[in-house]
RNA sequence: CGGGGUGUAGCGCAGCUGGUCAGCGCGCAUGGUUUGGGACCAUGAGGUCGCCGGUUCGAAUCCGGCCACCCCGACCA
């Protein structure tokens, strides 16, 4: 696997040897392997449970939408248009109209949700989908952009502009922030997109960004406050209470396969994936270790009372009974991220211990009786949560920056080594947005929602300035 | 789409001034010795040398065309 000073070779090394994903024939594409899907689906049961409990329901709605759906919304279609793949062939001929792929579904589901919704009695509707999404791509890298990918979109229909922002930062506190938290251990920061960033079509647009190992930003997940644009664009009308027929206000935000991408960087260290233990696939491993046949026997028959009780106890375990020597399997296991180990030798069948050794700090390693491993190894999972979390918060605050001249500005982000997060005044000019760009290669990753009061002078331009930035080189 | 590069065994590569050039490492299979931090020995399986055409007695090797992929840039809610 390549040093972490190859930051990019180090990560698709690390997919690819993790048996995360592999290559597809297709170009862009990326096909996820059964570990990299537990992942997946260990994520998505987490997130759908906060789904839920903010009162959503799951639905589904078509793969192929209509071309023209798209160009209803003028900024949605502008922004869409050029990775939208489209189906003009089937069932053997031309068809008399394309094919979208959904590259996002606002589209198709405004259509229903006009008929769905006709009185004030209707609202709010709250629906979320788990889908597959194609947005062609021309530079591509396994989970973090790819052409087809996994996610969850959720759609709202409200009665009032108040309404609709409230679930906009619902979702991004109460769902995405609080997953992030505390099931991916990843500390990010909960913010506003500019203008120039936003989806197209939205309002307003929220944002979890996530601070990756090698100093760079990651979109981790978004919340949109679509106002009444798509509502105007596909009818969604009800009557209100005093009679009134008025545009409904929308809401959609997604979370992808990306965010397992976000995982890797923000946790993987030289040894390999480090997985948070709430998601992680498999939670311990248990390696047997043995010389003699007779020696076996009494190994497994302690492996088997071991993985039991951790099986009992809800934890998810796995024994490597592989003809490799031990060593091989500690480095696989470090390599694929398993927070716990734990090795049973003859000495340790015979004294009713095992040895436990935590992902996140080798040297932690100790002994403990048979008898009381499931509830040591909880506890450790916990802290080797709180571990990874915390080491991720104090990279992302040593990667923090508050500058007041440009020239401290380039510097950092000119620097492999500094690069991160840079926080500074920013005047609100689009303008100047996109010289910062131009000139540096950062963008406004958010406008955070926990920001200093006050205003300053605009970091770029120089001017009076009445927004807090967090700038950033961005995946 | 612009600039550069690469296509030879599952993966990574050597061979490329035409003629023992079908090879190496890893991986894989079988047998044995091993096993508390990435084992070793032996045997073996596996390749239309990206594709098409040309030059030649003879092409992985030279020439032309095509295709694919990679890197840098542009693009990327």
């Amino acid at each position: 696997m390549a040093e972490k000073d190859d930051f990019s070779q180090w990560y698709l090394d690390l997919v690819y040897k993790a048996e995360l994903a592999d290559e597809s024939p297709v170009r862009g594409c990326m096909v996820i392997r059964p570990y990299g899907y537990a992942l997946w689906e260990n994520m998505q049961r987490a997130m759908d449970a906060r789904i839920k409990a903010t009162g959503h329901e799951n639905a589904y709605f078509p793969l192929f939408i209509p071309g023209g759906f798209l160009e209803r919304e003028a900024e949605h279609v502008e922004g869409f248009a050029p990775e939208v793949a489209v189906v003009t062939r089937a069932g053997g001929e031309e068809l008399t109209e394309p094919l979208v792929v959904r590259p996002t579904s606002e589209t198709v589901i405004g259509h229903l949700y006009a008929k769905w919704v006709q009185s004030y009695r209707d609202l709010p509707l709250l629906y979320n989908q788990w889908c597959n999404v194609v947005r062609w791509e021309k530079r591509t890298r396994p989970f973090l952009r790819t052409s087809e990918f996994l996610w969850q979109e959720g759609h709202t229909v409200h009665r009032t502009e108040e309404e609709a922002e409230a679930e906009t930062l619902l979702i991004l506190n109460d769902v995405y922030q609080d997953f992030f938290l505390k099931e991916l251990a990843i500390p990010g920061i909960p913010g506003l997109k500019s203008e120039s960033q936003k989806f197209p079509g939205a309002l307003r647009t929220y944002t979890i960004e996530s601070l990756m190992g090698d100093g760079k930003a990651l979109q981790s997940a978004t919340s949109h406050n679509l106002g009444q644009n798509f509502a105007r664009s596909f009818d969604i009308q009800f009557q209100d209470a005093d009679g009134v027929v008025k545009h409904a206000w929308t809401t959609s935000w997604g979370a992808s396969t990306r965010m397992i991408g976000g995982l890797i960087m923000v946790h993987g260290d030289s040894s390999g994936l480090r997985m948070p233990p709430r998601v992680a696939p498999v939670q311990a491993v248990i390696v047997p270790i043995w010389r003699k046949e007779e020696e076996r026997a009494a190994v497994a028959e302690a492996v088997g009372k071991v993985e039991a009780a951790l099986r009992a106890a809800g934890i998810r375990v796995k024994s490597d009974w592989r003809e490799e020597r031990p060593g091989f399997k500690y480095n696989d296991w470090e390599l694929r991220g398993v927070p716990v180990r734990l090795e049973i030798g003859p000495r340790d069948a015979q004294n009713g211990q095992v040895v436990l050794v935590p992902r996140t700090d080798r040297a932690a390693k100790e002994t403990v009786s048979q008898d009381g491993v499931a509830r040591r190894v909880q506890e450790v999972l916990e802290t080797i949560h709180t571990t990874l979390f915390e080491q991720a918060l104090a990279f992302r605050k040593s990667r923090t920056y508050q500058v007041s001249s440009y020239d401290e500005f380039r510097e950092i982000l000119a620097d492999r080594a500094r690069m991160g997060f840079i926080e500074a005044w920013w005047c609100g000019d689009g303008a100047c947005e996109a010289e910062i760009k131009a000139e540096t290669q950062a963008t406004i990753r958010c406008l955070p929602l926990e920001h200093p009061e006050g205003a300053g002078t605009c970091v770029h331009c120089g001017r009076a300035a009445g927004v807090w930035a967090i700038f950033a080189k961005a995946y």
